[in-house]
DNA sequence: CATCGCATGTAAGAGGTTACATGATTAA
DNA sequence: TTAATCATGTAACCTCTTACATGCGATG
């Protein structure tokens, strides 16, 4: 599953811009899911070739021109189609975990700054999610399902990061040391 | 930071041949950075002719010949300085939480084998997490450290997927519901 | 006067995935 | 005999990231 079927996903919620589907992207999906313009703009343009979406193109006053698009019939079987046979993955590619792994390699300075910036992006990221459940949209039990998951998993991440803090950087000097002691 | 660093990182705790190191990424990294051979086999050639790894050709009895690359002194600087100054992302790329998004577009059972699918995952990362973690071998606190969190975080998930699981499929029928019911 | 928001896109490059190609030994 | 383990690599492909290119209006 890639961009073009997250902008179908979309478009199934109601009409919008390039533009504006990169913002939902942002809102709603930051925290699992990353696309620019460089990926969304030439995904509609893919989409609109297969006949899944369409666009119109809207003149405003005093605003650029924007092509609307919506999803069309075969569009949508296709959308539902693709839900319905993707494999749920969930892969993460952490170099802050490639940092912690290392550890023994750095100055304690740079651990806990690393583990710090660690901790303020994790911060970041509840409130993000916190203000989008907040906004008082209407929002499916799907995508709170799924904010409460995003939420869930970073509290545990920070948790963990506050609690073993300490331990590692008292640990760092040590250096390694076996499974068991006897 | 890429592969290569990874590559550099496992080559500063022993010589290994390519073949070797992605065991070791299998092993250590799999839940939060993952490299195949196409990534890795380039990746020496890469370090290779920047000098920060070098190679000798093992021959063995019954078995093919070996590269055995080592990390240079040049290397191991190079690692140094890119641990240093990396910046701790934490990427997440989850087709799972799509899949949740969008789960009013779904059957009921869809929806259940989907979270179920998710679990036997998680179940499986973790169980590979504590294999690890029980091999008798010398850990570093920073190696420790990184699959507590991992499995911090794993365990999360699954407990939250757990307990919220009848929820989502209560709810999802309901269709979508507003923040407030004033 | 600067920069942010709106609005569209392209082009080059980096990086990774998948499949292919080869071949011996060993365990089921 | 079949498959897995050991062992190296390439090539095509796909996808995304980053930077560039343009331009008006509003806000500070």
């Amino acid at each position: 599953m890639d961009t073009k079927t997250l902008c179908m996903g979309v478009l199934s919620q109601g009409d919008a811009s390039g533009y504006e589907i990169k913002k939902v992207f942002e809102q709603a999906f930051s925290y699992f899911f990353v696309a620019g313009y460089g990926s969304i703009y030439p995904a509609l343009a893919d989409l609109t070739e297969k006949g899944w979406v369409a666009c119109t193109n809207v003149e405003q006053e005093k605003r650029p021109m924007k092509k609307v698009y919506h999803l069309t019939e075969a569009g949508h079987r296709q959308l539902l189609q693709e839900l319905n046979k993707a494999y749920p993955h969930h892969r993460v590619r952490s170099e802050f975990m490639v940092l912690t792994c290392y550890a023994h390699l750095l100055p304690q300075g740079r651990v806990e700054q690393v583990l710090e910036q660690r901790c303020r992006d994790i911060e970041a990221t509840i409130a993000h999610i916190d203000s989008f459940i907040d906004e008082g949209e209407a929002l499916t039990p799907g995508v709170r399902f799924t904010a409460g998951f995003g939420k869930a998993v970073f509290e545990a991440a920070r948790d963990y990061i506050e609690s073993h803090k300490g331990m590692l950087l008292a640990d760092m000097d040590k250096g390694p040391s076996a499974k068991e002691s006897k």
